[in-house]
DNA sequence: CTATAAACCTGCTGGC
DNA sequence: TGCCAGCAGGTTTATA
């Protein structure tokens, strides 16, 4: 689910809570969350260190311990750190950690998909080895997004879901923002222009601006550290909004599949050619 | 390089 | 009401 703007969201909620804060305890309660390494390894790891510095990179949220280690949380389809409250319990907790201001925060994660692993700085950096540019920093220009999408034959929706293009995007934000752009998601990647290049980057960049500023997208169960919803969906465009009036020019949204995932379009806005 | 399918998992919705 | 098919915010790996 976690895209970059529900991710965003929490890093910076995160960041108010947890720096100086100590882990006094950890639980794991579904052992492949944590990518292959061994609970007992992880609980001894972690148990005693003081949180240092909230970061993200793309997806992935970073929670840097003052042994030099850092958690990297990345929650894929339906993962959410949450503060529990007290003498409550999460049906979905995989894995708990207890601060010292006795609150509780849970990677609570339905499907089990989300991983929350335990790296050092070198393997971190070994980790986002292969990710592209973060969108909303300066570095993401036309002329770098255009130079990733150079030679690429592959739609233009599945380039933009290719992390190693930009960071960040999921099947949401991907379809906002080629309609923000005018853009069809079938268009072959290198077949846009320069200016269809440069109207894509600066309607990714406003997609997830809108996207935090809303706290995230929620249709299922995306929710913040304080397990509040996002209220984005009341303004996307196209995605999940099949059959119903383009709020642009009221034609009904389209659907086709690229890359196994749904995707959504207005075929008046988003012209094929 | 690109495309496709399957795998990893559980839960919700809609149709019959 | 009950059951089943289909679908869901992501990523990796295998296969053609």
């Amino acid at each position: 689910m976690p895209e970059l703007p529900e991710v965003e969201y929490v890093a910076r909620q995160l960041r108010e809570e947890l720096p100086g804060r100590r882990i006094v305890s950890v639980t794991v309660g579904w052992p492949r969350t944590l990518g292959g390494m061994e609970p007992s390894e992880f609980v001894t790891r972690v148990t005693g260190q003081v949180v240092g510095a909230i970061g993200r990179r793309g997806k992935h949220l970073i929670v840097e311990l003052d042994g030099g280690d850092a958690l990297v949380i990345h929650r894929r389809m339906s993962g959410n750190l949450i503060f529990l409250p007290p003498e409550e319990r999460d049906p979905w907790a995989r894995i708990v950690f207890g601060l010292d201001d006795g609150r509780t925060l849970v990677f609570s994660d339905p499907r089990k998909f989300g991983r929350t692993l335990l790296v050092s700085q070198v393997e971190l950096s070994d980790l986002f080895a292969s990710l592209g540019p973060e969108p909303l920093e300066d570095e993401f220009t036309a002329e770098e997004l255009q130079a990733r999408l150079r030679g690429s034959r592959r739609a233009i929706k599945a380039a933009l879901l290719d992390q190693s293009v930009v960071v960040g995007l999921g099947n949401i934000y991907a379809d906002e923002a080629l309609f923000r752009a005018r853009i069809h998601p079938l268009r072959p990647a290198a077949s846009l222009s320069h200016e269809e290049v440069a109207q894509l980057r600066d309607a990714i960049r406003e997609t997830l601006l809108m996207g935090i500023e809303h706290g995230g997208t929620t249709f299922g169960r995306h929710r913040d550290v304080y397990d509040e919803a996002g209220t984005n969906l009341d303004y996307l465009n196209v995605y999940r909004r099949i059959g119903q009036p383009c709020r642009v020019c009221g034609q009904p949204i389209e659907r086709v599949v690229i890359a196994q995932r749904s995707s959504h379009y207005c075929p008046h806005c988003q012209p094929r050619v």
